[in-house]
RNA sequence: GGCCCCGUCGUCCAGAGGCCUAGGACGCUGGGUUUUCAACCCAGAAACGCCGGUUCGAAUCCGGUCGGGGCUGCCA
């Protein structure tokens, strides 16, 4: 059993093609078949080596591996390109037995009427498409560069390609690639058109919908797990109503002949949901790991330790508020050895005559604190509150816009702790007036 | 227009003739918790497009209809 993916590099990894990508992939795995990976770079006037290059890169990320095709050490070519002078030989081949002939100085396939093309989809069943309904299709270009239908056809024989599992939008030029296989006197592989993606406004997924590549998905911060279990649960489903599983769980349970026929939509806001359910499963150390990474990418520079130190001890509250990676330095922003400043309108809205009474008081005693922990922050802030016979909200939002800069901040205390005794000392002082 | 595919809550999925007064998840609404934002917990609204047929019985099978989508290129 041998399955591919034949992407086309006229663009960035697609999160559609990423999909099909992953279902080849799964039901290879789980079949002990291979997985190949061939670009269909036909179309030399959009085809570019970035994108060639982002799309290694991207089904990289995401854990699809190939045993066959582009950049694997072999001798054969998996880039069409290279290939031009084998799809003008058998276009050749196809003139002299008369299945081609020429066309202004391009070449046409030969369409036999009145014939009837069958063929067995595994998602659709028997499909049957009358060859009335085909017209003579160019198969070379008059550069004698080939079409699509040639080279991909061309290359799935030559590959010994078992199962050609693609987008359902190739299902109406099915028929003319089994013509073209029946002229050659090859095998027709099995077939199986997966249902497309779609824009929430149930179209074809594509560039109008915003930028739908799997590497936009990546730079915003969504995890390599997530984005392989949500594009995995689109047409298909283990059973059981179980949704979040990972890589092993998806190929011992995966099926071709089990996706779902009708397209799906999809939609941001679970994947996102997801990958926040994702975010909360790592373990600290591997969080803080991550989180690191992901502070030093966004800052371009390392840390320093005691940035390292500080931060580490507020990331398990602010591991479960997060929805991507990208939402990581809005809220340990305020630890870090950068500017700081605190927005002036949000202060406005917090400062008071009490509050700079709380402030005082707060900022007395955490001068003279003597264990500066957790519990004994707490107790003395809630301490000073009833003294002044303030509302929790009233003392504790201006403490925590002046000493976080923002109204909205990880848990205030666990803050504190992690900015340290003088830090918080200074930054106080910072919003009491008359100092 | 022609050919083809598809049709269960707004969205994703479960359902393969009786277990369905249709289940789960996201989102949404209300409530709880609460120092912000989240997270979390509880509750709720929300769908078998329609019409026929088969059958004792249909979301499940068949036909039609309507609706959506894809293809119809010397793009893939």
């Amino acid at each position: 059993m041998k399955l591919r993916i034949a992407p086309s590099p006229t663009g960035e990894l697609h999160i559609g093609n990423a999909r099909t990508a992953l279902f080849n992939w799964l039901y290879a795995r789980k079949n002990n078949g291979k997985f190949l990976l061939r670009i269909d770079d036909t179309d030399t006037e959009r085809s570019t080596p970035e994108h060639i290059e982002n799309i290694v890169q991207n089904l990289s990320w995401l854990g699809i591996d190939w045993d066959e095709g582009y950049e694997l050490s072999d001798s054969n070519s998996y880039k069409q390109s290279d290939r031009f002078g084998r799809y003008e030989e058998i276009a050749n081949q196809l003139l002299e037995n008369d299945f081609a002939y020429e066309d202004d100085g391009a070449v046409r396939f030969r369409v036999e009427k009145d014939k009837e093309i069958l063929f067995k989809d595994y998602v659709r069943g028997d499909m049957k498409f009358n060859t009335n309904d085909v017209e003579d299709f160019v198969i070379l270009r008059s550069d004698k560069s080939p079409t699509y239908h040639l080279a991909s056809t061309v290359d799935d024989i030559d590959y010994e390609i078992t199962i050609i599992a693609r987008g359902e939008d190739i299902l109406s030029s099915t028929p003319k690639h089994i013509m073209i296989m029946n002229a050659l006197n090859a095998k027709v592989p099995d077939f199986c058109h997966l249902p497309l993606l779609f824009g929430p406004d149930g179209k074809k997924l594509s560039k109008r919908h915003g930028d739908t590549s799997v590497s936009s998905f990546r730079e915003r911060g969504v995890l390599s797990e997530t984005m392989f279990n949500y594009m995995s649960i689109l047409g298909w489903s283990p059973g059981n109503d179980i949704e979040i599983f990972d890589k092993e769980f998806a190929i011992n349970n995966f099926d071709l002949k089990n996706v779902l026929a009708n397209p799906a939509i999809f939609d941001t806001q679970k994947l996102l949901w997801m990958n926040g359910q994702y975010i909360r499963e790592f373990d600290e150390k591997t969080f803080n790991k991550i989180a690191q990474e992901t502070i030093e990418t966004s800052l371009a520079r390392e840390l320093f330790s005691e940035e390292i130190e500080r931060i580490n001890l507020i990331l398990s509250v602010v591991q479960e508020r997060l929805e991507t990676l990208k939402d990581l330095m809005g809220q340990v922003e305020f630890l870090l050895d950068e500017p700081f400043n605190v927005d002036k309108d949000e202060w406005e809205e917090v400062n008071s005559k009490s509050a700079q009474e709380y402030l005082t008081n707060i900022r007395n005693e955490f001068k003279t604190m003597k264990d500066f922990e957790l519990d004994k922050i707490e107790a003395m802030m809630r301490e000073q509150l009833k003294k002044l016979d303030l509302k929790p909200k009233d003392g504790f939002q201006a403490a925590r816009v002046a000493i976080t800069g923002t109204k909205i901040s990880p848990p205030l205390f666990e803050s504190i702790y992690a900015l340290g005794q003088s830090s918080t000392i200074a930054r106080i002082a910072e919003k009491i007036d008359n100092l």
